[in-house]
RNA sequence: CGGGGUGUAGCGCAGUCCGGUUAGCGCACCUGCUUUGGGAGCAGGGGGUCGGGAGUUCGAAUCUCUCCACCCCGACCA
């Protein structure tokens, strides 16, 4: 009725939007290209910050804090970073405004241009890197292990909640080592924290690999990143963790003195995951009745729903149960609300991806029953009052484990391995997802590729033999099979 | 930046082609009564610079010009 979304089948991005919308996560603003993140969305991304921020932590790192300005002269100091972000930068020219002429209203004070303008980072590694000079002398001050919350704009053409928008959350890690393997060791590392998280927390199964020289992130050696597979066939980049090789200790002359006394510039990585991770979760699991969320970042994991509404006798049996779940770690939801139906309650919570719900009525009560039912399979269960306490979290296991191997079925239902074009783009075309495939090893033939088929190499799996081959647009020898498919 | 579309109440829309009373409908909201195990019913009520500006006209949501914003599809990107 009032909140029918527009169906999966019908049109992908009108069913995430209304997703979004309906669920209450975020809102276009009055901003091009910037969302508001609504409480129930930020409650979500709190969830996998405080998630990750142990992860990062278990892992020797430490939060600090940069600026939100970096001076335009940083940003040109590496030059293919500086190439990367160039054309996406918000730029601060002026430092205050004044009221104009008659009719004119505020206007931006022509005297009070910035001698240097200062961009609106769209990642810190300058800001940053400019900082470490400082701070690193000696080996003694290695490993630096430093990780930000923070906002990074880029001036996207085109936007979209959650997946690309012009102002969006993340973290940046950026870590300075004193050799060339520690660093990539790292990288490594943090990739596997963002698939472990991916895994474990979203119930998103990814795969892990590094990037093409194409693909690689502006001003690193290597990226390693994490891909995976959205309900439409498309992929998404989850999560990448780049080794940068010396190339900011050079260009910000960041240098120590090892043990030996000599000289010596600094190794570098930075990885980062963002609110993208929020779009990733709903395009992973949700469906034409709502949002699913897996139970570990669900903001609340089960709600009761008294029916036909609250009543003293139904209150009591709610709240016991509550203070029992809660004392398990669970949060839980009373709607007491007794201004809406119970129905009406049911379709909200389904919307919202609640991913257990009990209801509470005079009828079960009778005979000690509560009734169960589950966000992702839809399934109904009377489960006795003093089995509750035992049963809803095994409940949530399941169900988390349950999205996560749905979640794998679905990727390997999509995923092809080809030889020829002709298949190439028959699996493109009919099947979506992964397609593993040869290729000479050349940017040239990826970027033509990518002409014909609207497909990029998503990464060269790490975890794979290396058979030998030949690619399969030019017919040359391939070292190994790479992964392709079209993505987000 | 190219193509398509939309701007009318908090939200979703009709009305615009073919100008004409007081701009309408659904949801939401307020009041009351009856309801209450899958999105309640009835009655009453409040809420509008019709995206902005200029023009045509006795008269503009409607026609003309112009500006703006947003959405969708592409190219670019986390």
């Amino acid at each position: 009725m009032a909140k029918e979304i527009t169906s999966k089948s019908e049109n992908y991005s009108q069913w995430y939007n209304d997703i979004v919308k309906k669920a209450g996560l975020a809102e276009h603003s009055a901003v091009r290209g910037c969302m508001v993140i609504k409480p129930y969305g930020f409650a979500i991304w709190e969830k996998m910050q405080s998630q990750l921020d142990s992860m990062f932590k278990a892992t020797g790192h430490v939060n600090a804090y940069f600026p939100l300005f970096i001076p335009k002269s940083f940003l040109s100091k590496e030059a293919d970073h500086v190439d990367g972000f160039a054309t996406e930068c918000a730029v601060v020219t002026h430092y205050r405004l004044k009221n104009g002429e008659e009719g004119q209203g505020l206007i931006v004070d022509p005297e009070a241009r910035l001698e240097e303008e200062l961009i609106v980072r769209p990642t810190s590694e300058t800001i940053i890197w400019n900082t470490y000079r400082d701070w690193i002398n000696s080996y003694r001050d290695l490993p630096v292990m430093i990780n930000q919350w923070a906002n990074v704009v880029r001036w996207e053409m085109r936007t979209r909640l959650f997946l690309r928008t012009a102002e969006f959350l993340w973290q940046e890690g950026h870590t300075a080592h004193a050799t060339r393997q520690e660093a990539i060791d790292e990288a490594v590392q943090m990739q596997k924290v963002y698939a472990d998280f991916a895994e474990e927390y979203m119930a998103m199964p990814v795969i892990k690999g590094i990037k093409t020289a194409n693909e690689r992130f502006a001003g690193a050696v290597d990226t390693y990143t994490i891909e995976a597979l959205m309900q439409d066939g498309k992929a998404l980049q989850a999560g990448t963790s780049h080794f940068l090789g010396q190339n900011f200790a050079k260009a910000f002359d960041v240098k120590y003195l090892n043990e030996n006394n000599e000289e010596m510039h600094v190794w570098a990585t930075s990885w980062g995951v963002s609110t993208r991770l929020i779009g990733g979760l709903i395009m992973t699991h949700s469906d034409d009745e709502g949002l699913v969320l897996p139970p570990k970042l669900a903001p609340i994991q089960v709600v009761i729903v008294p029916i036909p509404k609250p009543k003293e006798a139904i209150m009591t049996v709610a709240n016991d149960i509550k203070a029992r779940l809660e004392s398990k770690g669970i949060s839980v939801k009373i709607d007491d609300d007794s201004r809406k139906r119970p129905g009406f309650k049911f379709a909200e919570y389904e919307m919202k991806g609640v991913p257990v719900r009990l209801g509470i009525g005079m009828r079960d009560l009778e005979k000690d029953l509560v009734e169960v039912a589950r966000r992702d399979t839809k399934e109904k269960n009377q489960v006795p009052l003093a089995d509750i306490d035992s049963h809803i979290p095994q409940l949530l296991q399941d169900i988390q484990e349950n999205l996560f191997q749905k979640a794998i079925q679905f990727r390997s239902d999509h995923s092809s391995k080809v030889d020829t074009w002709e298949d190439f783009i028959d699996a493109l075309d009919n099947k979506g997802g992964f397609v593993s495939a040869h290729w000479d090893g050349t940017t040239e033939t990826e970027i033509a590729i990518k002409n014909q088929s609207k497909a990029t190499i998503r990464c060269i799996p790490q975890d794979e033999d290396n058979e030998k081959g030949s690619c399969i647009l030019t017919g040359k020898p391939s070292a190994r099979r790479v992964l392709f498919a079209r993505a987000y």
